[in-house]
DNA sequence: CTGAAAGCGCTAACAC
DNA sequence: GTGTTAGCGCTTTCAG
């Protein structure tokens, strides 16, 4: 391992003279032929800077933590994505963490806080999802809440507007001539908002809710086969939720979209491949990360930066028909 | 933030014995009340060890790296997962890049290594993607590769049995009556001989060998069926192009299995979403990922590991009919 | 313009 | 058993 000072004693100068032009930080107080000398030897002794010597002495470690459930499985790839690009090019890097329990989140979150990163990037696995402990967090590190509103908690976040999700949705299926809409919302008031919006402008037309988030689509769809008047159109909460149901609904003798219409939420590839392929109203993931990783960057800076939301849109494709 | 010494001062010891008794290193040279006395203030002080100085002290920062192409897309949460789990448990934790190109690569890999990882994890784009770069990094900390064979490099790798892949998906074509079956192997050696070996058990069976690993499921389709004898069964690379490949037969007015069948590889939970759903042959992503951190940690404890060869196995679903 | 020197917080060898 | 102390490699202030 060499070290700074072998450069420095190999170009002939001081230690700090070195840690000048190595970080670019005091050019200006470097000569031009001392630089040049500085540089060779670096390059002679293929030296690498120490992180953690560096890390040590500025009190900074230019980490940042990602700390994601499980479930998230199918876009975690191009949050992660957005996230990287952001703070790579800031010279940032990137610890990981998964959790699948509230414990793991409590005790990783413990875990990669000790390792004395920079600040923190939370996916919660619910609506507010453990606000305290990342309350308690906020005051070691900044934070910033990824995905899910944080209503009271003043930790910075990043979403993507949920009333419009279900607005563009519920709006589109009008548009198709559906009146009887079924609409798994869990307890996510926005999203209710946003249909029951949608709706106002076309008389006669009934939003049948649907609250639990994850159940299946199975479930969801006997949930509402057994409706006095079953919905002719299914607004899910998820992709993998309307596959589910497109995949039971081929099981029951039905099909999709001749017997009722589905649109799921995410945008996810997977609707790609169903029969028939998914129409959806696409989450802006890559964008999510992307921001999420500029906006704590922006917190790390010491910057109060602002919440970022952003909007979904609709993805076509053939799920749902004109009744 | 509190440190070390404030911690000791408070508990009326020196140092070296808070160090002994946080650590758990040299329980055995501390009072037992000694050790209450520091416990106890490092809680009252919410006193969190500072990683870079420990890691300047020691000369490792317990932090591993993982490089990843995007391409993985759909398994790299598994990988992580399994990646995590060896990871953290030996307190370990995990750095992510993800590189979209060669350039990147090289790149990430400096930015990685310049970071002072204890070791990295690569993920190959192809077959035996960058090696030279990797036996370069390979001399500055330990390396382990993942997914891929690893030719003449010496460097330690984790991967799937390529052979048994194509022995075990052909073999259950044959089963099923098959003799003219489509195979997409892109260049890769093993796989084609997995897929004879299987096939010299069944006297009459043709095997068509497609070399293209990137080709899409509507170009393998239309090959397949612009042979003199178009094959019965297609075993694809992935179980996306198998994905496609049903899709597109529908576009073409044909039915899998009916018409044909198909078998992919992966089992990528997609695989459960098409209609009909995906026969393939299942990789132990997770496994995968936790064999190559268990083998990092070991190099990294200066142990010789030794390389990993995981099996495949059959994940029967829908798509493959008795012809 | 350049160099000496004082930490950053921790570990571990060593002396008591 | 316990405390003192010398680094680990780097940054940065302060003299020159």
């Amino acid at each position: 391992m060499t070290t700074l000072s072998d450069v420095a004693k190999r170009a002939g100068v001081g230690v700090s003279t070195a840690s000048y032009v190595i970080n670019k930080t005091g050019l200006h107080k470097v000569g031009a032929e001392a630089q040049a000398r500085i540089l060779a030897a670096a390059a002679e002794l293929d030296y690498h800077p120490n992180i953690a010597g560096r890390a040590l002495a500025k009190g900074r470690t230019f980490m940042a933590g990602a700390i994601f459930p499980t479930v998230m499985g199918s876009f975690t790839p191009e949050i992660l994505q957005g996230l990287e690009d952001v703070l790579n090019k800031a010279s940032y890097s990137l610890i990981l963490c998964i959790y699948n329990s509230v414990g793991e989140f409590r005790e990783k979150c413990r875990m990669i806080a000790d390792k004395q990163i920079d600040g923190l990037i939370v996916i919660p696995a619910t609506q507010d999802f453990e606000l305290d402990t990342c309350l308690k967090l906020n005051e070691r590190m900044p934070l910033v809440y990824l995905t899910q509103s944080c209503k009271n908690g003043h930790i910075p976040h990043v979403r993507v507007d949920g009333g419009m999700i279900n607005f563009l949705a519920v709006r589109y299926l009008i548009e198709h001539g559906h009146r009887r809409i079924a609409i798994q919302c869990g307890s996510d008031a926005q999203r209710i908002q946003g249909a029951e919006r949608a709706a106002q402008n076309a008389a006669g037309t009934r939003l049948m809710f649907m609250r639990e988030a994850m159940a299946g689509g199975r479930h969801l769809l006997k949930w509402g086969l057994l409706q006095p008047e079953p919905p002719t159109a299914y607004l899910t909460y998820s992709d993998t939720t309307a596959a589910e149901l497109v995949v039971a609904a081929y099981e029951f003798g039905l099909k999709v979209p001749d017997d009722f219409s589905v649109i799921g939420v995410d945008g996810n590839p997977l609707g790609e491949y169903t029969c028939p392929k998914l129409t959806s109203i696409r989450q802006p993931r890559y964008e999510q990360g992307f921001e999420a990783g500029r906006l704590l960057l922006a917190r790390i800076e010491g910057k109060e930066g602002k919440d970022v939301i952003l909007q979904p849109s609709l993805l076509e494709r053939k799920s749902v028909a004109v009744v």
